[in-house]
DNA sequence: ACTTCGACCTGTTGGC
DNA sequence: TGCCAACAGGTCGAAG
């Protein structure tokens, strides 16, 4: 479910109701997500004030004074914000229960995500230490993308989902993006040249900036905080569409598989 | 240093 | 209608 985008609308979506908030007790009814929830995370947490919500590529941090909770939503998870009088569903795994009664409702069928409480020690925690810059910042660049493709061999659409060269850019907005910037999804990173690249990079924050504008990307089961969908999935122009016409050229678009994922692409526009 | 691939899970979809 | 295989928004870590 989420890339950057879904998870940059989870992050504002429960800000409002966490931010400043004293946590009060931490409900954990599975234990097993993709690693185990860190165990001193029940104990360490209570008592603690949220000072902030922030966001790393995918990761969301909730930082206290003594620990960070990190926090990834796989493939499937998601945050919502509850109260006493929600049901709680099946795959309902843990609830930050906070001051203000509201409760923050972690969800994840699949269980590929992952809660990690990090006592403050001034460390980045090593998922965050090779992390490559965020996307819609200065730092990535078409100088950056430039010289970090020349050693490699990897097709362009599974250099860019690779998170130490950049973070966020899933399935979703890999495929859209290169659609954009009019670039075969196979071509090797290394033989792309720096006026590609120069087109490139504007073309993968736009189409993250209009996910997030959009409120992400609902393919099937991604809401918001407040259970709402996102409504970019009616801006994807080749993701989801194998054998539609090209928005563009009307060629039938084409989908084949790169490192396990789906690509889909127009043949003609990315030829 | 780089690349490929299995693994972790459940739920949904499409073909027979 | 039912069954089963294939696939789904991610990404780590082992092996080549």
């Amino acid at each position: 479910m989420p890339e950057l985008p879904e998870v940059e609308t989870t992050r504002r979506g429960i800000e409002p109701h966490v931010e400043k908030q004293r946590v009060k007790e931490i409900i954990l009814r599975r234990k097993d997500l993709r690693w185990p929830i860190t165990p001193d995370l029940s104990k360490d947490m209570p008592g603690q004030t949220i000072e902030s919500v922030s966001r790393r590529g995918k990761y969301l941090l909730l930082q206290t004074k003594t620990g960070t909770l990190i926090i990834h939503l796989g493939m499937s998870g998601s945050l919502r914000i509850a109260t006493q009088s929600h049901i709680v569903g099946k795959h309902d795994h843990v609830d930050i229960v906070l001051d203000n009664k509201k409760i923050l409702r972690f969800n994840d069928p699949r269980r590929f995500g992952c809660m990690l409480w990090q006592k403050s020690n001034g460390c980045l925690h090593p998922l965050l230490a090779s992390l490559g810059p965020e996307p819609l910042s200065e730092n990535f660049n078409s100088n950056y993308l430039y010289k970090k493709s020349r050693t490699r061999n990897a097709a362009i659409k599974t250099f860019i989902m690779d998170s130490k060269i950049v973070v966020g850019v899933g399935n979703i907005y890999a495929n859209e993006s290169l659609f954009l910037a009019g670039i075969n999804p196979k071509r090797s990173a290394g033989k792309i040249s720096k006026a590609r690249f120069a087109k490139l990079v504007p073309c993968i924050k736009q189409v993250l900036q209009n996910a997030i504008d959009a409120g992400g990307t609902t393919l099937r089961d991604f809401t918001d905080s407040d259970g709402k969908p996102g409504y970019f999935a009616q801006s994807l122009l080749v993701y989801g569409r194998k054998d539609q016409p090209c928005n563009v050229c009307k060629t039938i678009l084409k989908e084949i598989r790169q490192g396990q994922r789906s690509t889909v692409y127009c043949p003609k526009c990315q030829g």
